[in-house]
DNA sequence: GATGGATTTGCAAATGGATTGCATCTTCGG
DNA sequence: CCGAAGATGCAATCCATTTGCAAATCCATC
């Protein structure tokens, strides 16, 4: 860790994971794989960046699920490790796959204009939480790191709008 | 930065910070030093951890003011840069003082259990943000950062609620 | 395949943090 | 001391999230 991102723009990731391994796991705590659940993976698999739950069903269009189906859903996944929670401070929870195949750890770049999510690998020093946890005496120690910024495009044009083109988060943050 | 904490216990800061700077910088926004802002300033001063506005409210006690002044106050506060927010994921915001004389930049290590917070200055290496500045191309990059874990309090009795003795946070929360 | 029971879902109502409109009250420069 | 700008209290509102409950769906088992 704690080396910046390989490539100026991080590629896209959109994994495909087995189905057969979702099926196990749902199977190993006696859920059930229903349309819902599979459509909702679909959606996350299909974007490379965190959404929130509103966009979810937004994305989920025809197949229309119940918004609190995604927020149940999102818990079980959660518990289940299928999926990580970002949170980018504009107090709307955010999801991404978290494949068990590649759990790999990594951050956010959020433009504070225009929203634009970059996905990055920089880090903590390794030894720092370790560190933490001797100092302190806590355990179990992780740490959420997210980074704000204004991007390229939004430094050119300051009037631009979410370029993203992603519904559930109306202008620019509050943020420091 | 990066090294951590120089102390078991973070010793836990009381600012004194003089009503004089207070008054000018309110002046200097044509704003107005009221009886519910210095009230408030007071509760923050007393108080070593980031607060929430109900918990502000409640320390308030019979000089009430109302929830809604507390959060426009902050909102007035965040903009003058004299208090801080801190984001500890449970969809609560929180503020802490964040002196003119002395805007130290810090974090916070969170008791997924009880709660406590203990401050800490471990932190990026400074070279991080301006990596990736360069790399992405984004402006005026900062971080949010906050640490989770268990206390040694709380892995010692699995069982001891909220020792913070701060209301407005129930139980423990569903972080990762 | 059909079936029963546990799990899920949809719907609607409720919760809780945060924001806002508006009439009234305060503060503070003159 | 006065008046206007700015603040506050109160109530209504917004929005994310949660929850109760009856109906619908899965799936291990027959």
């Amino acid at each position: 860790m704690n080396q910046p991102c390989p490539q100026h723009a991080h590629p896209r990731r959109l994994v495909q994971q087995p189905l057969s391994d979702l099926t196990a796991r749902l199977r190993a705590q006696s859920r059930k794989i229903t349309g819902p659940r599979q459509a909702i993976l679909d959606v996350l698999r299909s974007h490379a960046i965190p959404l929130t739950n509103r966009q979810i069903h937004h994305a989920l269009g025809k197949s229309d699920c119940d918004l609190a189906t995604i927020y149940r859903t999102m818990h079980t996944l959660l518990e289940m490790g299928l999926v990580r929670r970002c949170d980018f401070g504009d107090g709307t929870a955010r999801f991404e796959l978290s494949d068990a195949d590649d759990p790999r750890h990594h951050h956010h770049l959020v433009c504070r204009v225009c929203n634009i999510v970059v996905e990055i690998d920089a880090c903590l020093p390794p030894q720092l939480e370790a560190d933490l946890a001797l100092r302190h005496g806590f355990s179990q120690i992780a740490h959420h790191l997210q980074f704000f910024g204004v991007c390229p495009r939004c430094k050119e044009h300051p009037d631009a709008a979410d370029p993203a083109g992603l519904p559930g988060r109306p202008g620019p943050r509050r943020e420091p």
